[in-house]
DNA sequence: TCTGGGGTCCTAGGACCC
DNA sequence: TCTGGGGTCCTAGGACCC
């Protein structure tokens, strides 16, 4: 059996741990720049049927007047929060597998006279005891059954968070009362395409021939199909694989014109995914920037473009990177728009013992190997940042993101620490 | 006026190899 | 008149996830 543990409104329960005064009053998280919808608690779901991902200025009105409290994201109290969280799980199994910032398959296999719907129980309570964080918890034969008993954990009252389904019976019955748009998998297209043919519950689904799901929903759909009919494909992966890319981008929190501050910007986005790179002794072999306008905009302009270097050896150097970003930005770049956005990719990333050299440049010659070392490790110490390469701007930051709202970082920052009277 | 960010996996098709 | 068979690698696009 396997349990998918799961934070519910992750996010908006970080920022209620810290503020008693809030509990049991709606909360709901913005996402960077303060854009959108991206999490709501339960008191704010019932409130007001606040639609996730819908733009803040639309219902900005509706929030105040249910007294809604508004957060800017908060990701380091998020991240440090689910350490703790994960780590309080790693007491219930020695095997378990971090799926996301705040859900986590844990491995019941060989828990023969456990009594499962305890067993939840107890790692709920747990967890809240631990960190103030609320879950809930689904016990399955596969995951994606696990994913679904999750789901009727948190519906239900009567479930009280844990669900377990542990027979055949109790599967094809939860099935049968399952819409199989609301499968883990079954995204907006798949689901159009799976009603078009007259498929609506998951045990619909189910009871279609192998062959018919293979050709229209492919190889993933056939491992739904199996794992739903309590065969279980999708194995745990504790150990997670190294990430094929690393990126970042991040709208501006003002429109920009001009080439150096998209400069600017690019290069702040540069000095972050690289320092990822060297935290895991990783280099990249190629490099992609684009660009792009606010595709929203009915006023604008539209343009948007992209870019990728091969490097001429691979390398986790900001500077280089720089370099080499700046010049696709001159490349790209059209003067006349007003973007919205910049990104940066790295890919082909490799462990920083595999670079080879070329002819001409061997990669041990790296000059600024030391002084990328001193930089990393005062960051570390005094904070994100501190010290960066010229590049990123010493002006006022203008393409910086807004947090209007953001609470303190309540446990990384000693300035920041709660203070109790 | 204001609309997130970071990922994965799969398939088809083109270009190339012997 | 008739034009093979077995591969690899890469990219773009589409689907999905949190």
């Amino acid at each position: 059996m396997i349990a998918l543990v799961d934070c519910n409104s992750f996010y908006a329960s970080c920022e209620q741990v810290f503020r008693p005064d809030l509990w049991g009053k709606p909360v709901v998280v913005l996402s960077n720049n303060d854009g959108c919808v991206i999490a709501a608690n339960r008191e704010a779901k019932a409130l007001t049927q606040i639609p996730m991902f819908e733009p803040i200025f639309k219902i900005k009105n509706l929030l105040k007047a249910n007294n809604v409290t508004l957060f800017s994201s908060n990701y380091t109290l998020y991240g440090e929060l689910s350490i703790r969280v994960m780590n309080t799980l790693r007491d219930f199994s020695p095997r378990v597998e971090i799926y996301s910032i705040d859900e986590s398959f844990i491995d019941l296999d060989g828990f023969i006279n456990t009594d499962l719907k305890d067993y939840g129980n107890k790692i709920k309570e747990t967890i809240f005891r631990n960190t103030g964080i609320p879950t809930g918890v689904g016990i399955a034969p596969t995951k994606v059954l696990a994913k679904l008993a999750n789901k009727i954990a948190k519906k239900g009252p009567e479930h009280d968070h844990v669900f377990v389904i542990d027979t055949d019976i109790k599967r094809i019955d939860v099935l049968k009362n399952t819409e199989i748009k609301s499968i883990w998998g079954i995204g907006r297209q798949h689901a159009i395409k799976l009603q078009n043919v007259g498929i609506y519950t998951a045990y619909q689904f189910t009871e279609m021939p192998l062959p018919w799901v293979r050709k229209e929903l492919t190889v993933v759909g056939e491992r739904l199909w199996r794992e739903l009919r309590g065969e279980a494909c999708l194995n745990m992966i504790e150990i997670p694989k190294p990430k094929k890319g690393i990126g970042t981008a991040k709208s501006f929190g003002h429109k920009l014109e001009s080439l150096s501050l998209i400069q600017e910007a690019c290069a702040y986005y540069i000095s972050e995914v690289s320092e990822v790179l060297r935290a895991q002794k990783t280099c990249a072999m190629y490099l992609h920037v684009f660009l792009h306008t606010n595709s929203f905009s009915t006023s604008d302009k539209q343009y948007r473009n992209k870019r990728t270097v091969t490097l001429a050896i691979p390398t986790n150097n900001t500077f280089t990177l720089i370099t080499e970003a700046n010049k696709i930005l001159r490349e790209i770049y059209k003067p006349g728009y007003r973007y919205k956005k910049v990104g940066v990719n790295l890919t082909g990333i490799i462990p920083e013992a595999y670079v080879q050299g070329n002819l001409f440049e061997s990669p041990k010659t790296d000059q600024y190997k030391e002084l990328m070392q001193l930089v990393d490790s005062l960051n570390s110490k005094y904070g994100k940042g501190k010290v960066s390469s010229g590049s990123t701007g010493t002006r006022m930051k203008q393409w910086e993101l807004v947090k209007a709202d953001r609470s303190p970082r309540f446990t990384t920052q000693w300035a920041e620490l709660l203070t109790v009277k």
